[in-house]
DNA sequence: GCACCTTAATTTCATTTTGAAATAAAGTGA
DNA sequence: TCACTTTATTTCAAAATGAAATTAAGGTGC
């Protein structure tokens, strides 16, 4: 039994407000153990202050059109900032989480941290200048990193992908706080990902999310009644670490034995593609040195439809699907949402996935989960970092 | 976003007594918005209604002493039914969760839900009139029993366990709110067990935790931020379809292919000795008839030192440990409990599998969950089951 | 066009709930 | 004893709330 948080009845109305998108007063009340009475003032109040406005006149049930409701979207903006190994993204978002600018830069290995900071601040600058606004109508920036991290103490944790002293425990929110004036909050970008899909997808039924993200890593988040599953930790990078294989091998000689990354992986793909070519198997890279096959060149061959790449690529989605099953199996979503340049090179991989997922679910016959590739796709883990900010913010 | 949940303050400050056991007004006060004076207002309510009484007084910590506070054991009382596949028991608790009787029966095969109805029914009658209480005093029924089941209707759906037509969708919770005219709710035992477990545990800073219980066949439930995880359908089972050898054995030509439950449930090890006799290893069964050999004949084995049994036993153990290992690192709980007649034989066999989930953990350098038996042992599922009416009744 | 039904929104007002601040109680420690 | 701490209570004005009546604005059928 922990603490209980506790947030105003206005705040609550507000954000269910914002993820209805448009909504009644007798709507509301469906959610509240309010009367009209007590909505009505609260209404008015909200819409005083410029929070909510309205916006329109709803259909007719039978009697008088209900009085349409929604956020004001230019009642303050928000930043979110994606912070990847490749590239970072850093983007102005009004209240109904439209993107007005994003702008996108190589993270490049030297970078450091208050070099990065900096590259933030201008880019917010000129964002603002870009839309005529001022700093003070900023309410937030919201960050979605590659961990591990601690969301708590807003803290980039020594990451292997920028192997430096520098990027070591780097206190990213205080620093960018500092720099902004604004409040910031951090999150692992995985969550932000499924955040942000589970608020476009705008279905109330769906409150149990799985998120999987295939690429140079597996990156996961798990949505439970609603709210993100935070265990005692971060847990964005242990999925890679989830045996399928008791006894298997390992990627890289880190990591657990027969572990999901050491078969799910772009590493781990490049690995058993350069192990095949060096015992002779017939491909069309059989011409390069086995050492210089990269992902690129993978994903080039499997266009032209090159038969081991395309067995490889397979088997790897194949496994993909067992470490899906697992987690499903684990949480039972009625969402999955899956993405990565893994299974985005080619329909059929991301189709192999949800099969060998799906042939091993448990039998219920209530149970049918939904997959899909998500509706935000690269833009997510931005756009809910942004999020971050909208639902934390008080109002 | 789920549809809140509303609870008056009222009963939010009864549970939390409930779950602290003995406190100060003061003490209550950080877990709530309000003013003492609003504290004292409830408090005094709550105990004008004889739900909450004064125990006496707490030690000063350098003023005066606080009054403190505890829910009236004497209030009501609560009944558990744990329903499972060998035996049964029906217990009598106070509202400090204290049994005042346990009766358990064997589950024979020809019973049918009509006669456990009244099986019930006969122990509660007599369980009152040992305690002089009158039926009144009753406040609900808990029920946790083996799935599958829904809780949210109240059905046990047709379960392997009581494979006939009687036993196939049984509206428990219709017909024993019929026979005993009071509230009954339903969960699958490992999530009764897991609650009782989180209650006994009285530990704030334990909101995420594992249960795991191996025995006949796994089961498993997950606490996340203090709450039951709970995904669309129930999951108590689901745990022992969780891959952890890909295209390894399945158990009986059912469920997936290199299961947890081909690995470990005691119906695997049975068929895994009885294969190794069958090719003639050695062992102190080998004078019986391979398909002779049960689980009860494996345990006095093991006791015996049995070098076959005891490797298979132990190769159980660490399977075991690769399925928590994977639960571990998907939810991250600082306490995972660990039961069952497959682990509890011999004390070797709960370290071998808290030993290889620990190899297997994600590392992270905050992270270092506690490994426990448990406080409740086999009363862990009945005490949860009455633990739900505690927690869901209508103060 | 007009009665009549439905749904939605507002108003009114007595009641309940709440918070802020002052006060009292009961202890500790020097 | 006195100063200080922690806890508990009281008082009262302000705020929030719910119930019920009322108003508004649309449908539908004749």
């Amino acid at each position: 039994m922990p603490k209980p948080v506790h947030s105003s009845i206005h705040q609550q109305i507000y954000d269910r407000i914002a993820y209805l998108g448009t909504v009644s007063k007798a709507e509301l009340l469906d959610y509240f153990p309010l009367t009209s009475s007590s909505m009505t003032r609260i209404l008015e109040e909200l819409t005083a202050q410029q929070l909510v406005i309205v916006s329109g006149l709803g259909a007719s049930t039978g009697g008088r059109k209900p009085i349409l409701f929604q956020t004001n979207p230019g009642y303050g903006y928000i930043l979110g900032l994606d912070i990847s190994r490749l590239s970072s993204s850093l983007g102005l978002f009004d209240l109904h989480l439209r993107p007005l600018s994003i702008v996108r830069w190589d993270m490049d290995r030297s970078l450091t941290p208050e070099r990065l900071v900096e590259l933030v601040a201008d880019h917010a600058a000129s964002m603002l200048k870009e839309h005529q606004l001022e700093r003070r109508q900023l309410l937030g920036l919201g960050i979605g990193a590659v961990g591990p991290l601690d969301s708590g103490k807003g803290l980039l944790l020594q990451t292997e992908f920028f192997p430096s002293e520098a990027w070591s425990n780097v206190p990213i929110c205080a620093l960018l706080e500092k720099e902004l004036q604004i409040p910031v909050r951090l999150d692992n970008g995985a969550n932000t990902a499924l955040l942000a899909e589970h608020w476009a997808l705008r279905d109330e039924a769906c409150t149990n999310m799985l998120y999987v993200h295939a690429g140079m890593s597996i990156r996961s988040a798990i949505m439970v009644g609603g709210q993100l599953l935070r265990g005692s930790i971060d847990t964005e990078g242990a999925v890679g670490q989830l045996i399928i294989q008791t006894g298997g091998p390992r990627l890289r000689d880190k990591g657990n034995y027969g572990s999901l990354e050491a078969y799910v992986s772009v590493p781990s793909l490049e690995e058993r593609v350069q192990s095949q070519l060096k015992i002779g198997r017939v491909s069309l890279l059989s011409e390069i040195p086995p050492e210089s096959v990269t992902f690129p060149l993978l994903v080039h061959a499997l266009e032209q439809q090159d038969p081991l790449v395309r067995e490889l690529f397979l088997e790897t989605a194949s496994y993909l699907g067992v470490g899906l099953a697992n987690l499903i199996n684990t949480v039972h979503p009625e969402t999955v949402i899956l993405g990565g340049a893994l299974i985005g090179a080619d329909p059929l991989l991301y189709e192999t996935a949800v099969q060998v997922a799906c042939r091993n679910i448990y039998r219920h016959p209530e149970y049918n989960p939904v997959f899909s590739p998500g509706i935000l796709k690269d833009d997510a883990a931005l756009t809910g970092a942004a999020l971050q900010i909208l639902q934390g913010w008080e109002k």
